[in-house]
This record gives C-alpha cells, sequence and structure tokens, in this order.
DNA sequence: CGTCGGATTTACT
DNA sequence: GTAAATCCGACGA
C-alpha cells in the first residue's frame, strides 16, 4: 500500500518525499521536481531561525500546512511546513512540471513562459499556485496515491483546496547547496530530480553533493 | 515611526 | 554580468 507523506518529520527527512509528489490546488496540478529544506531555529538561513515573528509564525505551527511569504516585494513563495506544532521546519517548493491546467497557469504567468518554466522558481511556482499572502496557514492534505483512496479523503473535505500525494514511482533524486541564501548555504538542503528541465538552478549551480 | 534587506525574476548591456 | 522592479516585515529609535 502507498504511504501518506509524513510532514512531522523534520524538513530535511520529509524533502526526498516531496520530488515526484502531485501537488494539486483547484484545477492546477503540480509534479515537484526540487524543493529546498529549512531547518527552523537551528538554521541560520531559516525564516525562523529567531524564532516565531508574525511573518514565519505559520512554520512554529502544525505539520501539513502551506507557509507563504513575500519574496522582495514581487513574488509569493510557498513552504510546505514540516516537524511536530510547536517546532519550525519546512520545505520551500523551488520547481515543478504542470501537468494538469495549463490554460489556468498560462493565465496566471503570461504567454512568453515555456512551459518548462510556468513553476520554475520558487516565484513561478508560487505564481502558478496563485498564492497570496491569505494563503499563509492553509491545510495542505496528504493522500495516499492509490486513485480510489485520494478520491474518498477528497470527498470527505471538500473545503480543502490543497492536496499532495507521493511519487506514483521511483524518483531519481541527488541534494546539493541551497540557492539565493548567503548564510549557512553550504549545507546540501536542496533536492532536485537531475536532468529535469524544469529545476530552478542555473547549469552552474547544479552540482550534486549527493546522490539519494 | 524610519530604514533596510531580502529563501527572486526579468530584461537589459 | 548588471540592474531594476517593488513591498513586506524585522528591527531599532
Amino acid at each position: 500500500m502507498a504511504t501518506m507523506i509524513d510532514f512531522s518529520e523534520p524538513a530535511d527527512r520529509v524533502a526526498p518525499q516531496l520530488l515526484g509528489a502531485i501537488l494539486r490546488r483547484g484545477g492546477v496540478t503540480i509534479r515537484l521536481t526540487e524543493v529546498e529544506a529549512y531547518l527552523g531555529t537551528a538554521d541560520p538561513a531559516s525564516h525562523a531561525h529567531k524564532g516565531p515573528t508574525p511573518r514565519c509564525r505559520t512554520m512554529f505551527g502544525a505539520p501539513g500546512h502551506l507557509y507563504v511569504y513575500a519574496s522582495y516585494g514581487i513574488h509569493r513563495a510557498g513552504n510546505l511546513v514540516c516537524s511536530p506544532d510547536g517546532t519550525a521546519s519546512g520545505c520551500l517548493m523551488r520547481g515543478g512540471e504542470v501537468i494538469e491546467g495549463i490554460d489556468i497557469v498560462r493565465a496566471r504567468r503570461g504567454p512568453t513562459a515555456p512551459d518548462a518554466g510556468l513553476a520554475r522558481g520558487p516565484g513561478n511556482l508560487g505564481a502558478a499556485l496563485g498564492l497570496t499572502l491569505s494563503d499563509d496557514a492553509t491545510p495542505v492534505h496528504s493522500v495516499s496515491g492509490r486513485d480510489p483512496e485520494a478520491e474518498r479523503q477528497r470527498e470527505a473535505h471538500p473545503d480543502t483546496d490543497l492536496w499532495i500525494q507521493e511519487a506514483p514511482g521511483p524518483v531519481e533524486m541527488v541534494r546539493g547547496r541551497r540557492i539565493g541564501i548567503s548564510k549557512n548555504a553550504d549545507a546540501p538542503l536542496r533536492y532536485w530530480i537531475p536532468g529535469d528541465p524544469t529545476v530552478s538552478s542555473p547549469r552552474s549551480l547544479r552540482v550534486a553533493l549527493e546522490v539519494l
């Protein structure tokens, strides 16, 4: 039997389960190809490093929720909150392949973005999902990959608009340095599917430190 | 309050 | 490679 993603684990243990996972919101379905783990108070690069603030308090809340923050005033990036209630960690969604609802995503992203770039990069992925700051703390329902089970779960929670299920098959994955941060950048906490065109990093930074 | 920097993206030169 | 866009929240006064 397929298992559900367990967000109560620390983000660096959840991250590998997220690669290849299927995320649905409204009419948009995205297959995650790149995530970064942020390890809360122990991680100088994490928003949660200095403890709960109005911005990052969601990361300290219950696992299995969405943490949305504003990046450079322009973008909205989404994290999947991990670790038990009271402990902060999370996985930043950095890249994904739009496999359903391309028309919706293209309306949000504009006509010039290439297919592979529709959800490439945290800001673009947030835009593809239509995230706003008011989506912060939205529950994320983790369901089994078996279709009948997922359907049953969805019928039981009609108000939930965010769903995730584990990768339908084996996924090749590597990890390496995180991107766009200045503190603790050497920690190998970025996870991605090698060779996937929807991974956001430039080629020069796509250096795998470890094959998982 | 005011200031400052940012888990970014895009379009330039 | 460099710069502009653009705004929220962290923090100090």
